[in-house]
DNA sequence: CAAAATTAAAAGTAATACTATCAATTACTA
DNA sequence: TAGTAATTGATAGTATTACTTTTAATTTTG
C-alpha cells in the first residue's frame, strides 16, 4: 500500500517522456489539453501543432516533452492504468474474503468512470473514454516488442496480473487465470465501446452494465 | 447455404471501394500485395506509393480502386470475416445438435488459420495475422458511426449474430448471448495477439490454444 | 543580479496523402 | 479492322504532417 501511495501521482516509465510533464506548468497544460483534444478530434487527427495553438504554446515546445504523439498516448494510458490500479488496490486491500475481493475488483475494472475527482489537471472521465477508443492503438504496432522490453506496458501488465492473482485466490484449480484476467480488462473496454457504437453486438445498455455481464462470466468459470 | 455460396467470392459492400478490385488484374494485384505489405511493414507504414512501386504500378492507379488505405483495410477485413463466416456456416450447417454445433463454431472462430487454401490471390494465413493486428483500427475511429450506417461492418456483425444465435440455441435462459459472442470473437484475436507479444498475460501457448480456453469459458457460462 | 534553463517564434525538410492532367495502352464495338 | 471508350502510367502539384534547427526572449534559480 505504502509504495503505491508514493507512486501516486502515478509513476510513469521515464523513457516514455523526454521531460516530465508533471515538472512544469507547460507540461501539465500539455497533458490536460491533450486529453481534451484527443477526446474531441480523435487520436488520428490530433497533432502537436494543433495542441500548441490551443494552449497558446509552440509545437517545438511540446516536442521537448514528448518525442511524438504515440509516446504521449503511452503516457496518458499508462497514467490511466496506474490510476485504476490505485483504485483497485485501495478498495480491495482491506477485504479478506477472496470472493468479495474479486467482486470488488471486477466492479472497479469494468465500471464506467463517472465522477471527475478533478483534483488534478487530469480529467479521468475523458481519459477513460480515450482508453476505450485508443488504447489498442498503443500496442497494435510493429514496435510492440521493443517497447514492451523497455517496460512501456508494465503498469497495464501489473494490473492484469493483480486480477489474475485474485482469480487464483478464489479458485486455484482454474486453468486460465491470465487469459480470463486479460479478457475481462480488454473485454470491458470493448463492451463499453460496443454499447456506444454497436448496440446490437452487446447486451449491455442502460440497465445491464458490463459489470453485470463480466461478474456473471467470471463466477461461472470459477468453481462454486 | 445457397445464398452464401453465391456470396463467395465474398460480397463486399460496394461503397468500400471505388472500383471492384476483383474486376481486373491490377485490382487483384493490389489486394494480393497489400496483404503481403501490410503484414510486412504494418498498417501505419503502409502507403499506396510503396505499394505502387512494389507492384510496378502507379500510386494514382491504386487511388482509382480505393479512396484511401483505411478503405482498403475495411475491404480486406470484410473479406476475411466473410471468408470466416463461410467456413462457419459450411461446417456447422449439417450439425443438428446445438451443443456440437456451437463447439464447432467456437473452434472455427478461435483457431489459428493454418493452411493457405491459396486458390486465389488472397493469402488467408497472412490476412488472419493482419486482422489480429489491425482490425481494431478499422472501427476505433471518429467515423465509426457513419461507416456503420453505410454498412461497412455488416459482415462482422452478421458473424457475431450467428454465434450469438448458436449460444441461445444451447441455453435460451442465458442473458448475455450478444456480449459473450462479441467477447469470444474479439477476445480470440486478443488472445492470439497476447500469445505472440505478451505471453505473461495469457495462458495460451503451444499446448493450450485459445480454442481450449474459450471452449471452457463459453460452456461454463451456459447451463449444463 | 548573473547564469542557466526553458520557452517561443520562425523557418526549413522530408514524407504523406492525396488531386489533376495528359499521354499511352488496352479493350470493346460497330 | 478501324474507331471509340475505358483503363493505366507518368509527371507534377498541393496541403498537411511530423518533425528538426536556430535564435531570441523570458523565466527560474543559485
Amino acid at each position: 500500500m505504502k509504495y503505491l501511495l508514493q507512486d501516486l501521482k502515478v509513476r510513469i516509465n521515464e523513457k516514455i517522456y523526454i521531460k516530465d510533464p508533471e515538472s512544469s506548468t507547460l507540461g501539465k497544460r500539455i497533458i490536460e489539453h491533450s486529453i481534451l483534444m484527443i477526446q474531441e478530434v480523435g487520436f488520428e487527427s490530433f497533432t502537436f501543432k494543433k495542441l500548441g495553438e490551443k494552449i497558446g504554446s509552440n509545437e517545438s515546445s511540446i516536442y521537448r516533452y514528448f518525442e511524438n504523439k504515440h509516446k504521449l498516448l503511452l503516457y496518458l494510458t499508462s497514467w490511466y492504468w496506474g490510476w485504476l490500479e490505485y483504485q483497485l488496490v485501495f478498495s480491495t486491500n482491506s477485504i479478506a474474503n477472496p470472493k468479495q475481493k474479486l467482486k470488488k475488483a471486477i466492479e472497479i475494472i469494468t465500471r464506467t468512470v463517472k465522477e471527475d475527482s478533478s483534483f488534478t489537471h487530469i480529467n479521468e472521465v475523458l481519459l477513460n473514454k480515450i482508453v476505450i477508443n485508443e488504447y489498442s492503438k498503443s500496442y497494435l504496432t510493429k514496435e510492440v516488442d521493443e517497447e514492451n522490453k523497455e517496460g512501456y506496458f508494465s503498469i497495464y501488465k501489473r494490473l492484469v496480473m493483480r486480477l489474475s492473482d485474485m482469480l487464483k485466490e478464489v479458485d486455484n484449480q482454474y486453468q486460465y487465470c491470465s487469459s480470463l484476467s486479460s479478457t475481462v480488462i480488454e473485454g470491458a473496454l470493448h463492451q463499453h465501446f460496443l454499447k456506444e457504437h454497436f448496440p446490437s453486438l452487446t447486451d449491455c445498455n442502460k440497465n445491464v452494465t458490463p459489470t453485470t455481464y463480466f461478474m456473471n462470466l467470471v463466477f461461472s468459470s470459477l468453481k462454486k
